[in-house]
DNA sequence: GTCTATAGGCTGATAGAC
DNA sequence: GTCTATCAGCCTATAGAC
């Protein structure tokens, strides 16, 4: 039996379910939860407008629940990193790597994190807030062992958290401008790829964080 | 004659217009356009909603109007940076020390631009254009004269500029939050300064950009 | 310039048939 | 589970009095 990608070869109630879930992501994370309208969800994803509500009970748990996925699997695949006993420099590099390919096998979840945080947290519930800090102790414990072991200099953890999350999620925040500038020819630059991004921070960052 | 700061001296019509932006801009920043309510942002500035179609002709142009002004300020302040002659190193500090004094002074800024950026400038015309790309190129212009002059290593300028800017950027945007769960006792930090910040910053970037 | 009252359009949600 | 039809509320904008 032939699997579609699109569908996952699901069927009736559960491929409507993930059809509205993709569907609404992308949406959400190009208009943000406010701008998002129910009836450009259900059209674009060839659903009934009603079974938002018959499946999620409304836009709002709609958009809690496909938060409260993603965020999950983001937080698994960067928290596992912190289980090798690798040197901190080797752990900042493959904190980077892991983060660019996480965001671009989601490609929604840079908007709408940010957004949440712009929003500071008034769509979701606070079941989500555990991912949200995962994420952040996961680059305040490399930062730690690092300061620890003297490999780096003795610099604030959660700063370096900030400068280098800011510095990766800015990245892909901005990737529709850049695309949309490119397109029109206004862009005075070439549009760079996600992992040659990735090299130059973790460049950026080992350097930077380097003991004298 | 008495000034009062929250007004600044002005009277009828000027000082409706101007509270009028300052109101707004806040609400714009904490619930982005189309989350933002006319009727909060005339209710909480105590002026009548009429006004804001009878002095901007609609929310978008308010919204439009703030925007514009906020940026040339921003832009002005940051490309008089290029106009000195100082090696690149001491520039990229004072890019970073101008950089978070204007968004201390423009609190809603960060916010604001960072939005737009997420819904690829939908809610501004193409006038406004020129003022992101004039950030851009301060950084880009520091980064060409380091590598130029050998102080940085060969590093891509426009990879650099979304590093750095991400990082600011990014510290500002998620201040909201970070008081909100401070108050509520749910942050495992303390909460850090923005000039510390800055410092923070400077310090990494010149480290990271530093040639071998 | 400012205010009140209201129009006019859109949005999220649901009742009820199938 | 899915669809159609429809409602009730909200939101921006404006007409018109002062």
């Amino acid at each position: 039996m032939p699997v579609l990608l699109k569908n996952k070869g699901l069927r009736g109630s559960a491929r409507t379910k993930e059809v509205l879930k993709t569907t609404a992501a992308r949406i959400f994370a190009e208009r943000g939860f406010e701008g998002a309208r129910v009836d450009e969800i259900a059209r674009t994803a060839r659903v009934n407008k009603a079974m938002i509500n018959y499946h999620f009970g409304g836009k709002r748990k709609l958009y809690v629940a496909i938060l409260t996925a993603t965020l999950t699997d983001v937080a698994s695949h960067l928290g596992a990193l912190l289980e090798s006993n690798e040197p901190p420099e080797t752990l900042l590099r493959r904190f980077v790597a892991t983060f660019v390919e996480v965001m671009e096998r989601h490609p929604t979840v840079p908007a709408m994190l940010v957004r949440e945080m712009l929003s500071g947290g008034r769509h979701v519930d606070q079941h989500l807030l555990p991912h949200f800090l995962a994420v952040f102790s996961v680059v305040r414990e490399i930062v730690e062992r690092g300061v620890a072991d003297g490999s780096f200099r003795p610099v604030h953890p959660a700063l370096t958290h900030f400068s280098l999350i800011g510095s990766l999620l800015f990245f892909f925040v901005t990737a529709g401008v850049r695309d949309r500038l490119q397109r029109e020819g206004k862009l005075p630059m070439d549009v760079p790829a996600p992992d040659e991004f990735g090299r130059h921070v973790q460049e950026l960052m080992v350097r930077g964080l380097a003991a004298d």
